[in-house]
DNA sequence: CTTATGGCCTGTCAGC
DNA sequence: TGCTGACAGGCCATAA
C-alpha cells in the first residue's frame, strides 16, 4: 500500500495529532511480531521518553525520542490512528503507546508485513532499513545527471530500477506506472538505454506525481487510511494503475498491462516508448 | 556486479 | 452459500 506520498501523509498526520511532546507512559505490545519481532525493549525502554520530532526517510516513519528512534514501516497494510481513555483493541491492532496527554497512538496492521523496531541514536543509520537506501526524490540529489549516469549499462526494465530504493526511494509500483506514463516511457525499456532527455522528464515526472499524490492525501486503493481515517484522493487522478484496457486519457487506446518485477503494470502502448 | 525468485501474512473477490 | 485460487500497494535474503 503505501508508498512515499501516503507515508508523508501518515507522518503529517502524527504529528498533528499531538504525539509531540508528552511522554511515553506505556506501551501495550499485543503480539509478539510483525514482519519482524516486537522486542521488549519498546515496552521499557520508551516509557518516559516523548517524541520529539517525526520524520520520514524513503517509506520509513522515524518517531525520535531523546535517547532512541523509533522505526516504523507500514508494510502493504499498516496504519496508525489515534484513540482515547476508552480504547478497546479492535482486530490487527498490535501495538499501543500511551502519552500522558491521554492520546493512544495504535498501529494496526492485517497482514503484518509492518516493521516497528528501536534504536539507539546513534546506531540509526547502521540498520538494515536504512543504510542502503537512495536519495529522496524530492530532494536536490535526485537530478537527471543521476538517472542518467546511474541506469548505464543496466539491462533490467526502467520501471524496476525506479523501484528499486537503493537507487531512489519512495517509489512503489503505483507511482512508478504513474510516473512512467507522465514521461512517456515504456516500463519495460532496458533503463540503459534511456536517454538524457528521458532522464530529464522521468524525474520530473516522478517529482510532480509525488507532489500531487501528497496534494490529494495520497492514494486508496484498499486498506490504506491517513491517521485520521481518512481516504486519500489520487486514485481518482489514476492514468494508467488499474486501468487495464480502458481508454488512455490522452490518446482513448486501451491500457495494456503485465506483470513486470512480480508486478501489475500498466502502459499506453502509444503514449509510451 | 546485476537480476530473479521466495517468503512473510491476511483479506477480498471472481468463478465454480 | 461455501469453497478454491489468484491477487494485493514492500522489502529482505538468497540464488543464479
Amino acid at each position: 500500500m503505501p508508498e512515499l506520498p501516503e507515508v508523508e501523509i501518515v507522518k503529517e498526520g502524527l504529528k498533528r495529532l499531538g504525539s509531540l511532546g508528552s511522554p511515553i507512559v506505556r506501551v501495550h505490545l499485543l503480539r509478539s511480531s510483525l514482519r519482524t519481532p516486537l522486542k521488549k525493549e519498546l515496552k521499557t525502554r520508551l516509557p518516559g521518553q516523548s517524541f520529539l520530532q517525526i520524520r520520514r526517510r524513503a517509506k520509513y516513519i522515524l518517531f525520535e525520542t531523546e535517547n532512541y528512534t523509533l522505526l516504523s514501516h507500514l508494510g502493504m497494510t499498516g496504519s496508525w490512528r489515534k484513540d482515547g481513555p476508552t480504547f478497546e483493541p479492535e482486530k490487527h491492532d498490535h501495538v499501543v503507546i500511551e502519552l500522558e496527554n491521554k492520546l493512544k497512538l495504535v498501529f494496526n496492521d492485517p497482514r503484518r508485513f509492518g516493521v516497528l523496531e528501536l534504536f539507539a541514536k546513534n546506531r540509526l543509520t547502521t540498520n538494515r532499513w536504512l543504510s542502503h537506501l537512495g536519495p529522496e526524490p524530492l530532494e536536490e540529489q535526485f537530478t537527471a545527471e543521476y538517472l542518467f549516469e546511474r541506469t548505464r549499462r543496466r539491462k533490467g526494465p526502467i520501471k524496476n530500477f525506479i523501484m528499486d530504493q537503493r537507487q531512489v526511494v519512495g517509489v512503489g509500483n503505483i507511482y512508478a506506472s504513474e510516473a512512467l506514463f507522465s514521461a512517456g516511457v515504456k516500463p519495460t525499456r532496458q533503463a540503459g538505454k534511456l536517454t538524457r532527455v528521458e532522464a530529464e522528464k522521468l524525474v520530473a515526472s516522478v517529482q510532480r506525481i509525488l507532489r500531487k499524490a501528497i496534494a490529494a492525501g495520497g492514494s486508496t486503493i484498499r486498506d490504506y487510511r491517513n491517521s485520521e481515517g481518512k481516504l486519500g484522493e489520487f486514485q481518482a487522478q489514476f492514468a494508467v494503475y488499474d486501468r487495464s484496457s480502458k481508454p488512455c486519457t490522452v490518446c482513448g487506446q486501451a491500457i495494456r498491462s503485465r506483470f513486470l518485477g512480480g508486478r501489475n503494470t500498466f502502459w499506453c502502448g502509444k503514449c509510451q516508448r
